[in-house]
RNA sequence: GGGCGUAUAGCUCAGCGGUAGAGCACCUCCCUUACAAGGAGGUGGUCGCAGGUUCGAUCCCUGCUGCGCCCACCA
């Protein structure tokens, strides 16, 4: 094993003043270990930071979720971005390709929970001593502090994360990974604080008290980005609402909210409610008078055509309730039961006893027991009717939203502002998309944002908000007048750090401070990769290296999410989209093409594929999915992408062994030798320009078909040539232009297929491949032209002699006495100029006689000798 | 309801204004001096439907239909 030294780059390469050692039996196994080892001790991807902009190419990757396992999907994204790392780095460019873990937020708390078997109570006070239970309960989960619950967020991270590197390693990610981050690490949590008191500052960020879009499980705010419409089994119940000039009916899905309902809504034209407008009614069960108000946001045809508005039954109710300017009558609490306490507008006995009945009931409950109160008191009219409706789900859980007034952060994304949402759109014009109809789905996105962007979450293992607020003299937070910490100051705790002008006895006092209790959501940190990445403020020098980045990659789920919100945070702290080009990968179904999905227990694990097959057929599986597209699961591919590895070694070793090693077009001089040559350079001019276009696919396709036909064709029409039994020079053109080919379709494979290239590469070259130049016409296959036809033609009259072997059921060593071909005059003379190199393929040993005829195609009639040799 | 994508061989997909392609599967043959976890040869398609543009349409346009995804839809 001949090691190599770091930087070593050989270009093109030259003849061989080396040894070549090729193994005896080369085989695929192993190849993994062993290049990982030596590409780490050789820092092979190591980036170098006195590059120039210029001279840069820099990726800002998405940081996997670290919970559990990775998805068969996932490797092949993360292998689709890789490839173009490594296309750009073998271009010359310096690829800046930093991993991160994102390793903070709700899906870490959540596996911790059921890792553990605990849940967080921040009531609770630490335990150092605390272990937790042998045999985790889901059912019963220990209450453990906020600190020690993110100590085991840490602990099952560290250990996930070790996991992740080893498998993104094995499969052969270029990855820097002395840049390696984690989103709930120091750097990630100061530039996320910073950013955020950046926006702050400058009225980007805001804190408002409203109605927010509730998860009653996590019992936090969640986002509009995060929304999932599913179907929901319902009922309508009709509703007699009573006035002075008889009952009005409305109908419902939810009567367990009437407590809450302020008002009565109808569309302004509606000539059914016209008289009663601006009257009152009151409600059934509690009798509470609520105003009959016309709104144009009521849909005449909808139900009764009226609406109940309650606090909050869903998000026209909010609309309403702020336009109309509603009062609040909350009856719905944050774990999602009706409030325990009565509220203070049900006055009368009979509503007390009413409320009585629901309080501390989940909604699911205390809709069948209003039901019976409506039927007891006959406000009910008819039968419920069963129906099917979309309920907003947050995407992690699986209870319907609520509607709670709280009060959160956001910040601005255009949601309220059209102004900035032109400008965001625009942002993304700017963009070079991959697939470019992925650029819709963001214009399309960004376009239908109703609100600002939530990013606080009532959660505890993530990033805080750096704020405290001042406790006046009455023990009241002012929540108009945050304290912040300075940028030099961070990452900081507020739970458990003080403000400037403050210390610990101040906490929670009257005149003194509080801490903001939240913590930001997963997407506000990662919404920073780009300057978590690449050290922004900490490391300006390198900041100014990299930023803006080249290119970013993910999934088409995220596009609402990540990608939007990295160019919100962008634009704001730096005018500029974080990228220049996005491309954009599809989802791997499962074999039914539905998503994969743990709960559904049909995820493909990666782990066993990689060792079965190799990491190099698992990456040329990703390498034929190209951008955007879904694609169902199946194991064949990896079959054939095994296959293709296993080719290239052994027609590498064979070329070799002809001793065909030394690579220089200037010694190739025989026809076939100068078409085959010309058709590789149409293949590297092909595989290059789609690399520039992100069409991965495609330059593997190219490269691909032109490997099998050398292997199939090339390869057998001048091994007799090569072998140099016949003349020299023939021989020298055919070994040059073999070791030629070789070299350029190894490099050409390299970005797919970086284990056996690199192994084949070091059996007979210097220097790691991954750092050898990317072939081009120009420093690799110049010379003079020749008609590739020659290659094409007589590959067709070599199988036409294989044909004819085939229909006599005879070995291809049968020697055939006489050939004739049939075919355009034209393409025959093409043959006649290797007619050499197929005599020795097709082992023809007569004449071979030229007949010129009408037809387009070559058909050939051989005469079989009855044995072989 | 709005948007986007897609429809090509049994399957997965490429292609593209000029006589239909690949891989897999299938059939036949060959244990051939690189490769039997191989190799060679072969079967197989009115390119979703209906119009239009064109000398010519699988390709461009229009409409329809199917499928998929995203968004909206909680009275």
């Amino acid at each position: 094993m001949t090691s190599t030294l770091p930087g070593s780059a050989s270009g093109i390469t030259t003849a061989a003043s080396r040894p070549v050692v090729v193994p005896e039996r080369p085989a695929l196994e192993g190849l993994e270990d062993k290049w990982d080892l030596i590409w780490q001790a050789n820092g092979t991807y190591r980036f170098d930071r006195s590059k120039t902009r210029d001279q840069i190419y820099s990726i800002d990757t998405p940081p996997p979720t670290v919970s559990g396992t990775l998805h068969f999907g996932s490797v092949c994204s993360y292998t689709q971005c890789d490839l173009v790392a490594r296309y750009q780095r073998m271009r010359g460019k310096e690829v800046f390709y930093p991993m991160g873990w994102d390793d903070n937020g709700l899906p870490t708390e959540r596996r911790v929970q059921n890792f553990y078997g605990v849940r967080c109570d921040p009531r609770l006070p630490y335990d150092p001593g605390f272990t937790p239970p042998e045999k985790p309960d889901s059912k019963r989960q220990v209450p453990v502090s906020r600190r020690n619950f993110i100590e085991l967020c840490q602990q099952l991270t560290a250990t996930d994360e070790v996991a992740f590197e080893q498998l993104f390693r094995t499969l052969g990610l270029s990855v820097d990974w002395s840049y390696l981050y984690t989103t709930i690490g120091d750097a990630s949590r100061a530039v996320s604080q910073r950013a955020f008191l950046r926006n702050l500052g400058r009225d980007e960020a805001y804190q408002a008290l409203g109605p927010t879009l509730w998860d009653v499980t996590f019992q936090t705010a969640v986002a509009q980005a995060e929304l999932e419409a599913r179907e929901y089994a319902g009922h309508y119940y009709r509703v007699a609402f009573q006035g002075d000039q008889g009952p009005i009916h409305i109908e419902t899905t939810r009567p367990e909210l009437i407590g809450a309902c302020v008002a009565l809504i109808a569309h302004p034209d509606d000539e059914r409610y016209q008289p009663i407008f601006g009257r009152t009614v009151r409600t059934p069960i509690f009798g509470v008078e609520v105003p009959v108000l016309a709104h144009p946001a009521a849909e005449p045809d909808k139900g009764a055509g009226i609406a109940m508005c309650c606090t909050f039954g869903d998000l026209t109710d909010v609309q309403w309730w702020r336009e109309l300017q509603l009062p609040v009558r909350t009856i719905i609490g944050r774990d999602g039961r009706i409030l325990r306490e009565r509220p203070d507008w049900l006055t009368s006995d009979d509503a007390s006893a009413a409320y009585d009945v629901i309080a501390g009931k989940t909604t699911f409950t205390a809709r069948q027991e209003m039901a019976r109160l409506l039927t007891e008191s006959g406000d009910l009219g008819g039968d419920p009717m069963p129906t099917q409706r979309m309920t907003n789900f947050y995407e992690k859980g699986d209870k319907p939203l609520e509607i709670v007034a709280t009060r959160q952060w956001y910040i601005r994304n255009g949601g309220r502002d059209a102004e900035l949402r032109r400008i965001l759109i625009e942002r993304g014009d700017k963009i070079t998309w991959a697939p470019p109809y992925m650029h819709h789905r963001y214009t399309n996105w960004v376009d239908g944002l109703s609100g600002d962007w939530l990013v606080s979450r009532q959660r505890f293992f993530g990033v805080p908000f750096p704020v405290w607020y001042p406790i006046d003299a009455d023990g009241e937070l002012r929540y108009d007048e945050p304290l912040v910490p300075g940028e030099d100051e961070l990452p900081i705790d507020p739970t458990s750090q003080s403000p400037s002008g403050y210390d610990e006895s101040h906490r929670g006092q009257p005149n003194g401070f509080a801490a903001d209790p939240d913590v930001m959501d997963t997407w506000a940190t990662s919404s920073l990769t780009p300057q978590i990445g690449g050290r922004w403020e900490t490391d300006s020098d390198l900041f100014e290296r990299v930023f803006p980045m080249d290119l970013c990659t993910q999934a088409h789920d995220i596009i609402r999410t990540w990608l939007f919100s990295r160019i919100v945070r962008s634009h704001f702290e730096h005018d500029s989209a974080p990228w220049r080009s996005a491309m954009i990968q599809g989802f791997v179904l499962d074999p039914d093409r539905k998503k994969m999905s743990k709960s559904k227990g049909n995820v493909t694990v990666p782990t066993e594929l990689l060792r079965h097959y190799g990491s190099d057929a698992i990456r040329w599986r990703a390498g034929s999915l190209r951008p955007g597209q879904d694609s169902a699961f199946d194991e064949n591919p990896l079959r054939v992408g095994r296959r293709l590895a296993v080719k290239i070694l052994n027609a590498s070793n064979f070329v070799l062994n002809l001793g065909a090693t030394s690579p220089d077009p200037r010694l190739i001089d025989r026809p076939l030798d100068l078409a085959m040559i010309q058709r590789l350079r149409e293949v590297v001019v092909e595989a290059t320009d789609a690399f520039e276009r992100l069409d991965y696919t495609t330059a593997l396709e190219v490269t691909e078909r032109f490997f099998w036909s050398f292997c199939d064709d090339y390869l057998e029409l001048v091994k007799e040539r090569a072998y140099g039994t016949r003349d020299d020079a023939g021989t020298a053109s055919a070994t040059a232009a073999l070791a030629t080919a070789l070299s350029v379709q190894l490099r050409l494979l390299a970005p797919f297929l970086p284990y056996v290239t690199e192994e084949v590469w070091s059996w007979w070259q210097d220097g790691s491949i991954h750092r050898g130049a990317w072939p081009t016409v120009e420093a690799d296959l110049a010379g003079s032209y020749h008609d590739p036809q020659v290659l094409e033609t007589t590959s067709e009259a070599l199988a036409g002699v294989r044909g004819a072997k085939s229909a006599a059921k005879v070995s291809m060593r049968t020697q055939v006495s006489r050939v004739v071909l049939h075919g355009p005059d034209d393409r025959l003379r093409l043959i006649a100029e290797a007619v050499d190199d197929l005599r020795a393929a097709g082992r023809i040993v007569g004449d071979v006689v030229f007949e010129p005829t009408q037809q387009t195609g070559i058909t050939v009639v051989a005469d079989v000798v009855a044995s072989a040799v």
